[in-house]
DNA sequence: GCCAACGTTGGC
DNA sequence: GCCAACGTTGGC
């Protein structure tokens, strides 16, 4: 099992849009290295939600359902999807400020390649921002 | 709104 | 195949 982040701006969609709709097709990732992970994701594989420009914070858990497929919204290009269903929001959020107060976080995307919308996370990594977050699976 | 970081494009 | 110019993302 793999963890991952994946970012979204919450005035676009966001985790509570997730939880309402109960399932996305995660469409519209048009960066290789965020389209090679997505096609790195197998099913039941738990990922971060956190929101971006707005909120600055991890805010719920998700987990893939259906693994990549070709993204029906590209015109051209060679582009995937993954679908994603809601697992549960985080009690408490952890917000990119707290993140960067933790010496052990330093090394994720979120920290390191700012842009990058998809990108892996260790298991630890994962479960010290679960703990952040005042939740468990 | 600014700007840094990064990816992409296109001329050579 | 290099690199300058440009566009986009996203934190501040």
């Amino acid at each position: 099992m793999n963890h991952w982040l994946i970012k979204s701006e919450p005035f676009v969609y966001s985790f509570g849009d997730l939880q309402r709709e109960g399932k996305i097709m995660w469409d519209g990732v048009r960066n290789y290295a965020a389209r090679n992970h997505l096609r790195a994701m197998k099913t039941g594989d738990l990922v971060l939600f956190y929101h971006s420009r707005e909120g600055l914070e991890v805010v719920g858990i998700c987990k893939v359902e259906r693994e990549h497929y070709p993204d029906p919204t590209a015109e051209s290009g060679d582009w995937s999807v993954v679908d994603f269903v809601p697992v549960k929001a985080f009690q408490k959020p952890v917000s990119l400020q707290t993140i960067k107060g933790i010496p052990e976080l330093q090394n994720i995307g979120l920290i390191r390649i700012g842009r990058l919308s998809v990108m892996p996370l260790e298991q630890s990594e994962f479960n010290i921002i679960l703990e952040l977050g005042e939740t468990s699976l």
